[in-house]
RNA sequence: GGCUCGUUGGUCAAGCGGUUAAGACGCUGCCCUCUCACGGCAGAAUCAGCGGUUCGAUUCCGCUACGAGCUGCCA
C-alpha cells in the first residue's frame, strides 16, 4: 500500500519548529516510500485563525522544499483540503449523527453555567470532567430541545469501565482505564468539529497511512481509538515525537525568540541549515554523518530511529551548523546574501567583494557581517593600550616607533595592492630583525581601530586605499604621542 | 491531584547483556597565522538513585526521584 502522510497545521500564526519539524518527518517518511505528502488546513477554530497564517503555511512548504503532493491547491480527488470547506458538505456531523445513533456519541445540552459547576481545583489547577448528565436524556427530551433551537454539542460516548489500547510505532501499545477518558466534544456548539474529531474523520477519508504529531497527543489518542473502532475503521500507524523543548526543558515558546520558522530566518539561518538541524533533533542517521540535504535525508530517513525523549533546541548548535553551511556556499551565492548586511554598514566605495570573503569563514549567521566590518567605515574610537601585545612583544613606544618609521615608505610607495605591502613591510621586519607581529600588530591596529578584524594589515590598507590608511597610521601616532 | 510518557557528558546523540560507553556542538590547551577566524591536534566532561533478574547490567523488570505532556466548545 502506498504510504500517504499529512501535515495538518492550524493557520494560527508563525511556522513554529516544533510543526516544522513534523512536516519534515511526514514528509520524509512518505518520501522514503515513495508515497504521498498532503496538505491539509485545520481551522475548525475560527476564533484563533490569523489572517495570512495560510500564507505562511504555503510559502514554508515552498522554501522548505517539502513539495506536498495534494492541498488545497493541488486536489487529487480528496478535497476539499481546507477543514472549514469540508464543514459546508455536513460530512463532519453525518458521521457524529452516525455514532449517536450507535450510542457512541450523545447530544449535550449542558450550557456555560453546568459546566462551570463542574469545575473543580486540584492543585491549582482548574479540571472539568464531565459527568455524562445528557447521556441519560431520552430520544425525545433530545428532539424536543433540538425543536426549541436549543444550542448544543456531540460528545463522545466513552464507558466508564474496561480499558482502550492504542499502538505507537515508537511507544509500542498504550493502554489506558475507559474511566481516565472523558467525553470530548466531538461537535460544537456552531456546528464545527473539533479538532479531535474532524482529524479522525479526514484521516480516514484522505485514506493517511501514517500520522504523526507531537505526543502532546498522546493522551488524547485513545480516544481517537475508540472513534475508529466505533467507525469499525482500521486506525492508521501512529508515531508520536517527543517535544522540542527551550534551553530550561520548556517547551520552545514565542519567548525563547527562536520559535519558528520566520524567527530563525529574520536572524540570518539558512533555510537548509534549519532543516537539516531540526532532522537531527530526536532522530540520527545509521552512520555519523550530520549534514544533509533534504534529498540525502528522504533516502536516509527511518522512522523507527526517532528518538521518545524531549530534545532541547540549541541555538549555538545551529549557529554553529549554519556557519558550516556558509562555509561551503559558493561564493556568488554568499555575496547575494551578504551584500545587503554589508550595505548596511559601508556605505563608501568599498570592494565588496573582497570584503565579502574576508567575512565569509568569520561569521555563523548573516548579521554578524556588520560588527566584522563596520572599521572599514569609520575608524573607531580606541584606546591606545590596544598597542600592546605581549606575544607580538609591543607596547605602546615600540608602536609608535614603527609606526614612525613606516610612515615615509607608506606615503612614498604607490602600489596598495596586498601583496605589494605585505612585502614592503617584510622588508622593514628583516631590517629590524623583528618578529612579523611586531610591525603587523600596530599597522593593523592603527588602521583598524580593532582589537580583531577579518583580515590582516595589508588586506585592510589595499581595502582602505592609500589616503585612509596613511590619515589613520596618522592618527594612530597622534594618539600614541598623546600619550 | 489523576493519567500517560520520558531520563546516556552543559546540549544533540550512538548504544539495543560482556565496549577503553562512538561522534557532534560548546568549553580548555597546543599548532598554524600580518590579529581574529578557518584548519589541524590534544584534553576535561555522561549511563538519575535504589533494589531485583543474570556468570555479567547503560542495556531487561520493579520502586523512588526528577522532568514533561494531557486533564478546553485550542490544536
Amino acid at each position: 500500500m502506498k504510504i500517504r502522510t499529512r501535515f495538518a497545521p492550524s493557520p494560527t500564526g508563525r511556522m513554529h519548529v516544533g510543526n516544522l519539524r513534523t512536516a519534515l518527518y511526514e514528509y520524509l517518511i512518505a518520501k522514503h516510500e515513495n508515497g504521498d505528502f498532503i496538505l491539509r488546513i485545520e481551522d475548525t477554530d475560527q476564533e484563533r485563525e490569523v489572517e495570512g497564517a495560510v500564507d505562511i503555511i504555503y510559502r514554508t512548504l515552498e522554501k522548505t522544499g517539502l513539495k506536498h503532493d495534494e492541498g488545497p491547491d493541488k486536489d487529487k480527488g480528496f478535497g476539499p483540503y481546507v477543514q472549514s470547506e469540508r464543514v459546508k458538505s455536513g460530512l463532519y456531523m453525518e458521521y457524529a449523527k452516525k455514532l449517536v445513533e450507535q450510542g457512541d456519541a450523545y447530544y449535550c445540552f449542558c450550557d456555560k453555567e453546568r459546566l462551570e459547576s463542574l469545575k473543580q481545583v486540584v492543585e491549582g489547577k482548574e479540571i472539568v470532567v464531565y459527568d455524562k448528565h445528557c447521556l441519560h436524556l431520552s430520544k425525545e427530551e433530545v428532539q424536543a430541545n433540538l425543536d426549541a433551537g436549543k444550542p448544543f454539542v456531540i460528545r463522545q460516548n466513552v464507558p466508564n469501565e474496561g480499558t482502550t489500547t492504542f499502538h505507537d510505532e515508537l511507544y509500542g501499545d498504550i493502554t489506558v482505564d475507559n474511566s481516565e477518558l472523558d467525553d470530548m466534544i466531538l461537535i460544537k456548539s456552531d456546528g464545527f468539529p473539533t479538532y479531535n474529531f474532524a482529524n479522525v474523520i479526514d484521516d480516514h477519508l484522505m485514506e493517511i497511512t501514517h500520522v504523526v504529531r507531537g505526543n502532546e497527543y498522546i493522551s488524547s489518542s485513545p480516544k481517537y481509538q475508540r472513534l475508529y473502532d466505533a467507525f469499525g475503521w482500521e486506525s492508521p500507524k501512529y508515531i508520536h515525537l517527543g517535544l522540542i523543548t527551550d534551553e530550561n526543558h520548556k517547551k520552545l515558546s514565542k519567548r525563547s525568540g527562536h520559535s519558528s520558522f520566520e524567527d530563525l530566518l529574520e536572524q540570518g539561518f539558512l533555510t537548509e541549515a534549519i532543516i537539516n538541524y531540526i532532522a537531527l533533533l530526536g532522530w540520527s542517521p545509521e552512520d555519523n554523518n550530520e549534514f544533509f540535504t533534504l534529498d540525502e535525508l528522504v533516502k536516509a530517513f527511518d522512522y523507527k530511529k526517532i528518538n521518545k525523549s524531549p530534545s532541547v533546541f540549541d541555538v549555538n548548535k545551529l549557529r554553529w551548523m549554519n556557519g558550516e553551511y556558509i562555509k561551503k556556499m559558493d561564493f556568488d551565492e554568499f555575496y547575494k546574501m551578504a551584500e545587503p548586511y554589508l550595505k548596511q554598514v559601508l556605505k563608501k566605495d568599498f570592494d565588496l567583494k573582497k570584503i565579502a570573503n574576508m567575512v565569509k569563514t568569520r561569521i555563523e549567521v548573516f548579521p554578524d557581517i556588520k560588527d566584522h566590518v563596520d572599521f572599514f567605515e569609520t575608524l573607531p574610537e580606541y584606546d591606545p593600550e590596544m598597542y600592546v601585545h605581549k606575544k607580538m612583544k609591543t607596547t605602546m613606544e615600540s608602536s609608535l616607533e614603527v609606526l614612525k618609521d613606516i610612515l615615509p615608505v607608506l606615503e612614498a610607495c604607490d602600489d596598495y595592492s596586498n601583496d605589494a605591502l605585505y612585502q614592503t613591510l617584510l622588508k622593514y621586519v628583516e631590517e629590524k630583525e623583528v618578529k612579523n607581529g611586531y610591525v603587523m600588530w600596530p599597522i593593523r591596529t592603527a588602521v583598524s581601530g580593532k582589537q580583531m578584524t577579518p583580515a590582516g594589515a595589508t588586506e585592510i590598507m589595499e581595502v582602505l586605499g592609500k589616503e585612509e590608511s596613511l590619515k589613520r597610521i596618522r592618527k594612530g601616532i597622534e594618539l600614541l604621542e598623546g600619550k
